[in-house]
RNA sequence: GUGGUUGUAGCUCAGUUGGUUAGAGCGCCUGAUUGUGGUUCAGGAGGUCGUGGGUUCGAGACCCAUCUUCCACCCCA
């Protein structure tokens, strides 16, 4: 082998036990998705790159990965006259590209919507689990590919969605085992009510990035960075006050009415808030916290904003939000939509951390036939078929190798019984079977093997 | 994108101020046991020290570049 080969900075390859871990992810928010009326959907790896720029804010438009597409100039032009050119434009000559890989699957879902709304009935509750890719730096929980696994519901301005996806968030992490979660709520109308009345209604967005920090580098943190953007100090002391309140939601959201009257977007945001969290069932309500200092970077929402995290892990493992107009972009007016996104990779890395994933995930096979020559085999294929009809997983060795490599074999994979038919067995039609975590074995006839099995294992 | 960090056997890691032939544990292979794994014992294979340059009589170690790992920032799932 001349040189090792290797994979992409931030990209993995998973070994079996790894695959099984994350299938069980997968399935866990799969089934409480279904079971809440969502319907699977796939999109493309691969969006034109022009559907996803602009969506998601300076810093996300540099982490897109462009796809080298098309002919470039240098093709069409040939190598004598871009040399030339070249010279002035060192990197765009070679780089003509008009599609990317998805960043999210939000973008590319309103992108679905738009295309496809013909085809589907309003509100349009969808799930969609696939990969997603960003040329982030990595780092622990950051990946360069990793999968979302993504609800939302389209068509809809109730504020029943956003319960009900509070409520997917909760039933998600609890059958993941990960019931110890913080699930913060926030509102972007609230956050513009403050900037209004604060006198920060052109600095939105910056008072969103610094106060987003503030449980990292505290209020005076804040304050600092805001200063150094250049938000007036009055208005970020006045907004800093209005958010680093400190008490139960109502109580919050009481004192925020009185101190945002007179500014409609602000009330209409507390009273978004206050509808939510009634509509929530009691068990999910307690789980619920309102944190006025959660921002979230993509400029897409426009109402509910939600994150959720752990004490744990260093960055947020769920997040989403509701968003008015993304589907505008694409030509579709007036549909507004709500969602959330599971980071299944960072829950993965906070599970295997805590030793959260079930014992039983290392799936080990039922029963190994050994393989001792051409008849024997043969007979095996029979008896592992019939097995396998009763839903006992069963392999045949493939290759009559020596008896102590098989028994290695079933030892490492975890076999719970091996089957040994040889020449005596064939005689006499019936099967040395011996069990792996005894060592016991004993007799049993071909006709018997798969009530032998049943009873065996079913007795544990 | 900015700053730092890591890379030695399949895996986890030793390797002194630069100095002969680069080590250990685990794993793997062979045998004790030609129809019995996991335990035990004996033996064995496996490394151009991430890659490419440079300094030096001499580099795993020092310098530069590059790739990779992890971390902080930015941002985010």
């Amino acid at each position: 082998m001349a040189n090792k080969p290797s994979i992409p900075k931030g990209t993995r390859d998973f070994l079996p036990e790894q695959s099984l871990k994350r299938q069980f992810i997968f399935d866990t928010a799969r089934s409480i998705f279904q079971l809440y009326g969502y319907q699977p959907i796939e999109t493309p790896a691969m969006e034109n790159l022009e559907t996803l720029t602009g969506k998601y804010g300076d810093e996300g438009d540099k982490l897109i990965y462009k796809i080298q597409s098309g002919k470039n100039l240098r093709e069409q032009l040939g190598e004598e006259k871009t040399v030339a050119l070249d010279a002035v434009y060192p990197d765009w000559l070679p780089q003509k590209s008009d599609r990317a890989l998805r960043y999210d699957l939000t973008v590319p879902f309103a992108r679905f919507v738009v295309q496809n709304q013909n085809e589907l009935s309003f509100p349009f509750k969808r799930f969609q689990i696939q990969p997603v890719w960003r040329g982030d730096r990595p780092q622990r929980g950051r990946y360069r590919e990793f999968y979302q696994c993504d609800v939302d519901v389209i068509g809809s301005n109730g504020l029943l969605n956003e319960a009900e996806l509070l409520c997917i968030v909760s039933e998600v992490f609890e059958n993941l085992g990960l019931g110890d979660i913080q699930i913060r709520l926030n509102n972007r109308k609230i956050l513009s009510g403050i900037a209004n009345v604060a006198g920060l209604g052109n600095y939105f967005s910056e008072m969103t990035v610094a106060i987003d920090k503030l449980d990292k580098i505290g209020v005076e943190g804040v304050k600092k960075e805001m200063i150094a953007r250049g938000l007036p100090a009055q208005g970020v002391k006045k907004a800093l006050d209005h958010i680093s309140r400190k008490a139960d939601s109502e109580t919050v959201l009481r004192m925020l009415s009185g101190s945002l009257i007179g500014d409609e977007e602000g009330q209409r945001g507390i009273d978004e808030m206050r509808k939510t969290l009634r509509a929530l069932p009691e068990v999910v309500r307690e789980k619920v916290e309102i944190d006025l200092t959660l921002a979230r970077g993509l400029n897409y929402y426009t109402g509910a904003i939600i994150e959720v995290g752990h004490e744990k892990f260093p960055s947020s493992i769920c997040g989403g939000g509701r968003y008015d107009d993304l589907t505008g972009i694409f030509g579709l007016k007036d549909v507004s939509g709500v969602g959330v996104s599971f980071g299944a990779d960072r829950i993965y890395d906070l599970m295997e951390d805590l030793d959260l994933f079930p014992k039983t995930l290392s799936a080990s096979s039922d029963v190994l036939f050994i393989n001792f020559g051409e008849k024997e085999s043969l007979a095996c294929m029979e008896l592992a078929m019939k097995l396998r009809s009763d839903k006992f997983s069963a392999e045949v060795y493939p290759d009559a190798a020596k008896m102590q490599k098989q028994m290695k074999y079933a030892n490492s994979r975890g076999f719970r019984f091996v089957i040994l038919i040889g020449s005596q067995e064939m005689d006499d039609k019936s099967a040395t079977v011996k069990d792996m975590n005894t060592g016991d074995q004993q007799s049993v006839r071909f006709d018997d093997l798969n009530k032998f099995v049943f009873d065996k294992l079913g007795a544990e």
